[in-house]
RNA sequence: GGGUGCUUAGCUCAGCGGUAGAGCGCCGCCCUUACAAGGCGAUGGUCGUAGGUUCGAUCCCUACAGCACCCA
């Protein structure tokens, strides 16, 4: 083995071979265990938040099929409808060209080719990160299968009544030319103005002041409503306006809607452009007027002038006119929530437009069939209000079940090209025809078509196709195998729906309500099932402030630099290349010298993994150290020279378990602990507590394995007694190769590259082979192991208290050394005194070792009695150990270290006192506590005695 | 406005009704034959504030403050 751990050397080699062996695939034996992908955009890059989620699933799969569950990793990507046709829209703008001169279908082509050349890049990412997933079994969104899934579940819904097309307010993106959902948009805060407008009651002096911060949209003005209780305004309502720059008129309406304590208490309604005003507009019968074109510009509803205008040339074109009738009354600064689109930055404007929706709020349809909310809503809410899917962390579910319950219907078409086509057809009347193709969709009508067919130009929502996929991706709905275009059978419902539901999805907070509400309503519809038992939703990575990762921040990592490592200038160039803004250059190009002035050092996939693993508690965002990844590469090193040693030390040849079991008391111990730490792992694997999983077995390598018993081990190796030495040879490997397989979830390369080096073929490693490996000429892998069980190790309780005795007494020595700075190579004395027989016993067993890690000559007791040298001393009980101050210590030093503990002991002594003599605390608290308080006030006074008399000997 | 979190060592975070912890950093001594990406040792916190419950509160409850995020 080389000297030291380099990750890049061993990294390259594993990952096709564990592909190739085949095991990434489900085994058909054992109990399903299926996680599925949260796909990725199939144009996108791995990022910090795919490479945390992707390390945990990775995590449960191969711990899980090391356990020998049947397990199926589902992986693929979606189409990401809107990002994907934008990418190639701005592709052909370099050519000055748009969508519309290649024409729909070579647009389409266009895209294809560029999902080709790209679509690999995030899947290439994946198994950099050592991603055990079943990539035969790859799927797209915009697969035949998986469309065909889209067609099945739209044609369903609608024939039962559950999707319709209506003329409704939307959220639309003017820049895109889309709707977007509501999801898809974000409320952020911006600095505007308020506008106080006056409009005249008509046919009277009187006026109505109006404050809006859209004085635009008064274009649009149907109404203005005034509180049904307030007094000011009672005397208008009915009344008519005449409403400014039109000349049309409006009526004054009442609406407890309005707020009477904001502003001047009178709301204009445009019911065609704001979603509040829609509804009064509704309830009062109002017909709303649009007056925006698609493209957000002033359309032919508004008096002539403002016509063409963009909705912001319009606002100051307005404002003007208003000034100079006299009717704008106040302008005043304020902050305003605008609604901004995720994909595009466009302001959204909602506008009124044909569009499909699945109905997910009616009870009853007025045939008398189910309604959405009673069909799909409520029982994806009942999924989880009875427990049957549960969130991890719990709280989430508060966030779904509240959703759930105010739940919108949603609008699932968009004005693209790029997504599934919706399956609908319309005649020269207007009729709808829904069906598989143009010839179903006309069988299956109930009334004749006018004409021609016409399909519909729009694709339905990337997410009404993520939301099929806990079963179109195992082959729903097909009933026989399922073929990729490369003629791959890629699944088959009829073996794989077993698969379903799948163990756990792990996802992110904010794809709570895109995705995972979707797909439990869609599963369960369709097949009745929920789509996976437990949902854990992971920590948003953040950078080592605990600021959101952005690139215009210029504090985003990318998860590969972190493990190949990347010198200074190449990461400016990479950082900044898509910054447009120079100032934002200039800053990113800042923040970067100053964070990293040395590069990124390569810590390895490894390292970056265990690092995620120990940052992922419950917390619901981690802050991304490098310095933590650091010290776990040199957690890494320090298993990797832990292996050196151990080889080092092995014969050649078969390594024989001792006939009686483990010789020494350290190998007992070790053992013991061994299984205590697979305990721990057990059910932090069960809870998700990866942080505690990873820390469980960092101090069990590096506090317990390395740290004493490897060093345990070398007076063993080097000693007298030749039992004793074959035993823990056998030992240093039994409990190295059961903590690579305990290790490999979370480390997968270097475990495997280490236990490669390890006597495989011996009877050691044979037994741990899995059943369903059993050609030996096959070269083993660990990823095809058992995983370490807790019962496969015996515990040894005094065993394990011989080894705290023995770690206190040279956790003693050491202090005194390093206090009275005794350089650690100089061997010196060791007297023992008092203590009982215990201590005689334990004295005599570790003799060797105490001299040997203490650096001491052998002990000498000194009887009861006697005289005794002026000494530091360690207490261990009754026992003291005492180094001789001849030459070696100061006398007062020594005397001011006793005090000081002396001190310490009588403040912990006081404490218990306290307690007990409290005597509601001897009556009420549990009869152990009390018990407790006693031993520990025995103890304290055992150790004060040894204490005390010492420094009595010292004068 | 509704909801959900968070506040513990210099930093990043665990923890928990009964002796306050880890990693990193800092300080001291050591290149001791697995590992200087290392070894040994030390320092460091009245657990956000104020009340309450309790024999006992960092932990449970209430209020408050500050900081995040989600929804409207």
């Amino acid at each position: 083995m080389e000297k030291s751990f380099e990750p890049a050397q061993i990294e390259s080699k594993w990952y096709e071979r564990w592909e190739a062996s085949g095991a990434f695939q489900p085994s058909g034996k054992g109990e399903p265990y299926c996680i599925l992908l949260p796909p990725p955009n199939v144009t996108g890059t791995l990022h910090m938040g795919h490479a945390f989620q992707q390390t945990v699933m990775d995590m449960l799969v191969r711990y899980h099929r090391m356990r020998g569950f049947n397990t199926l990793w589902q992986v693929g990507t979606d189409h990401a409808g809107i990002a994907t046709q934008k990418i190639v829209e701005n592709q052909l703008a370099v050519e000055e060209k748009t969508r519309h001169d290649l024409g729909r279908d070579a647009f389409i082509e266009r895209v294809w080719t560029w999902k080709e050349e790209s679509g690999s890049t995030i899947t290439n990412q994946m198994r950099r990160i050592g991603a055990a997933a079943d990539w035969s079994r790859e799927r797209f969104t915009m697969d035949e299968g998986l469309s065909a899934a889209v067609r099945k579940v739209f044609i369903d819904w609608y024939r039962a009544g559950l999707i319709y097309r209506g003329n409704r307010l939307v959220n639309w993106d003017p820049l895109l030319g889309t709707a977007v959902s509501d999801l898809e948009v974000n409320n952020v805060e911006r600095d505007g103005h308020m506008w106080s407008i006056r409009y005249p009651v008509a046919g009277s002096d009187e006026s109505l002041v109006v404050a809006t911060t859209r004085p635009e949209t008064m274009l649009g003005d149907v109404a203005v409503a005034v509180h049904p209780e307030d007094e000011r305004y009672a005397h208008l309502v009915g009344k008519t306006l005449r409403l400014p720059l039109t000349g049309r008129e409006i009526p004054v309406i009442a609406d407890d809607y309005v707020d009477k304590d904001f502003g001047t208490g009178c709301v204009k309604i445009t019911p065609a452009h704001d979603f509040n005003d829609y509804a009064i507009g509704q309830r009062h019968k109002l017909p709303p007027i649009t007056i925006f074109t698609l493209g957000a510009k002033v359309n032919d509803n508004a008096p002539e002038k403002y016509r063409g205008l963009d909705r912001y040339d319009a606002r100051k074109a307005v404002l003007v006119d208003l000034e100079a009738l006299g009717l704008l009354v106040e302008t005043k600064p304020h902050k305003l929530q605008v609604p901004v689109s995720q994909r595009s930055d466009a302001v959204i404007e909602p506008m009124l437009t044909d569009q499909w929706f699945v109905d997910l709020t009616s009870d009853v349809q007025t045939d008398g069939r189910p309604g959405g909310r009673k069909a799909i809503t409520e029982p994806a809410l009942d999924a989880v209000r009875s427990g049957e899917i549960k969130f991890v962390p719990e709280n989430w579910s508060t966030t779904y079940t509240q959703w759930l319950d105010n739940i919108q219907d949603w609008c699932i078409s968009r004005q693209l090209w790029w997504g599934h086509r919706i399956p609908a057809w319309y005649d020269e009347a207007g009729n709808i025809f829904v069906g598989e193709d143009e010839a179903d969709a006309r069988a299956s009508a109930s009334v004749a078509p006018v004409g021609t067919l016409r399909q519909d130009d729009d694709v339905l929502d990337t997410w009404f196709s993520s939301a099929l996929w806990p079963f179109s991706t195992l082959g729903w709905p097909a009933d026989g195998p399922v073929q990729n275009e490369r003629g791959e059978v890629v699944a088959n419902w009829e073996q794989d729906k077993i698969f379903l539901p799948s163990a756990v999805l792990v996802t992110g907070f904010d794809i709570i309500f895109f995705w995972v509400a979707r797909m439990v309503m869609a599963t369960k519809y369709f097949t009745g099932q929920i789509p996976f038992r437990e949902v854990y939703i992971n920590a948003i990575v953040r950078d080592a402030e605990g600021q959101k990762m952005s690139k215009s921040k210029g504090n985003t990592l990318d998860p590969l630099d972190l493990i190949d490592g990347i010198a200074l200038e190449p990461l400016v160039e990479k950082s900044t290349r898509s910054l447009l803004i120079p100032q934002v250059r200039a800053k990113v190009e800042k923040r970067i010298r100053k964070d990293y002035p040395d590069g990124i050092p390569a810590i390895g996939t490894d390292a970056l993994r265990f690092t995620f693993a120990a940052l992922a508690s419950y917390s619901r965002t981690i802050n991304f150290d490098i310095k933590r990844a650091e010290g776990y590469k040199a957690f890494c090193n320090k298993l990797w020279n832990a292996a050196r040693f151990v080889l080092m030390n092995l014969p050649e040849g078969e390594i024989a378990a001792p006939v009686d079991g483990p010789v020494t008391e350290a190998e007992r111990w070790i053992i013991t602990r061994l299984k205590y730490t697979l305990d721990y792992v057990e059910q932090h694997f069960v809870s998700y507590r990866f942080d505690q999983l990873a820390q469980a077995l960092y101090e069990f390598v590096w506090n317990e394995y390395c740290d004493w018993f490897l060093e345990l081990s070398k007076p063993a190796l080097n000693g007298d007694d030749a039992a004793a030495a074959a035993s823990t040879r056998h030992t240093l490997l039994v409990v190295l190769e059961s903590v690579l397989r305990a290790l490999h979830p979370v480390i997968p390369f270097i475990t495997e590259e280490i236990w490669r080096e390890l006597p495989v073929r011996s009877s050691l490693s044979a037994k741990n082979r899995p059943a369903s490996m059993p050609d030996s000429s096959k070269e083993p892998l660990i990823l095809e192991c058992n995983y370490p069980r807790p019962n496969d190790y015996v515990a040894d309780d005094t065993a394990t208290a011989e080894i705290e005795w023995f770690k206190a007494v040279l956790s003693g020595i050491r202090r005194i050394r390093s206090e009275m700075n005794i350089p650690p190579g100089k061997a010196i004395p060791l007297l023992l005194a008092d203590g009982d027989s215990g201590d005689r016993t334990r004295v005599a067993k570790f003799a060797t070792q105490i001299a040997f890690l203490a650096r001491t000559e052998a002990p000498q007791w000194i009887g009861a009695g006697a005289d005794e040298p002026a000494a530091a001393a360690a207490v261990v009980g009754t026992l003291r150990v005492l180094i001789p101050l001849a030459g070696l210590i100061d006398l007062a030093a020594e005397k001011a270290r006793l005090a000081k503990e002396i001190g310490r002991i009588e403040v912990e002594i006081k404490k218990c006192e306290g307690k007990l003599g409290n005597a509601s605390f001897v009556a009420n608290a549990p009869a152990e506590v009390v018990a407790q308080e006693r031993q520990r006030i025995n103890d304290w006074n055992t150790t004060l005695g040894a204490l005390r008399e010492q420094a009595q000997k010292l004068g």
